[in-house]
DNA sequence: AATTTAATTCGATATTTATCGAACTATATT
DNA sequence: AATATAGTTCGATAAATATCGAATTAAATT
């Protein structure tokens, strides 16, 4: 399992919640959360998303520096998740309170 | 029951879940929406954090702009508090699980 | 080893947000 | 009606964040 980018996710205990809470507050990664609790896992270009890649790398960096996402690499392509474990660990309901409001509500809107 | 800037707060269907992360995700805030979990009411002077009156303003609206915090004036003064029942109902878990997370974890720190 | 594919990093610009002193507003008190 | 008190609003500046094209890296394929 070789994870890209290790250096930069936090470890566990090093989650911290205001910057969760920071890389949740944009739209555009809420949407992005919320495809990766539906799918569980996704490769970095398949998000529909009607951006430029490079905006999208932005966003999962800040995903990954803040601890919400790990990125897997295989082959050429990335592979990302949420690291549900740790989060619920560290900040129980937290990720999945926001999940799950994120699915029925105004996800999208600014 | 004199409810100071009520447009200013947002009906409770038009909370919006990113503005509500937002709004939650600066160690200030964080530390402000803490105090008023654990008291329920707080004068808005009454918060013995080392800011310029004009900087702790700027937080409270944010908040009550978000939806977070209500305020209500009593003569000269100004009382805060969440609006739990309106956050509950919207988004179930979400101000809840933020709070138990920052009483015992990091809030404060950067 | 050149090319393709997938995604990151860089760099420049624009937008948003935070900070905080000074001026202002609203209420109560003298 | 002047003063005091509590808090907001204004305005200017600084810091953080978003956007996105161009250059770069890393792995696979030819």
């Amino acid at each position: 399992m070789t994870n890209i980018n290790q250096q930069k996710q936090p470890l566990r205990d090093d989650i911290n919640l205001a910057k969760v809470l920071q890389a949740l507050s944009d739209p555009i990664r809420l949407e992005m959360v919320l495809k990766l609790a539906n799918e569980s896992e996704i490769q970095c270009g398949c998000f529909d998303l009607d951006l430029p890649k490079s905006s999208l790398s932005h966003h999962f960096k800040v995903l990954r520096e803040s601890g919400i996402v790990t990125t897997r690499r295989e082959g050429k392509e990335l592979f990302n998740s949420l690291r549900i474990e740790d989060l619920e660990a560290r900040f129980p309901g937290v990720l999945s309170s926001v999940i799950n409001s994120a699915r029925k509500a105004d996800i999208g809107k600014k």
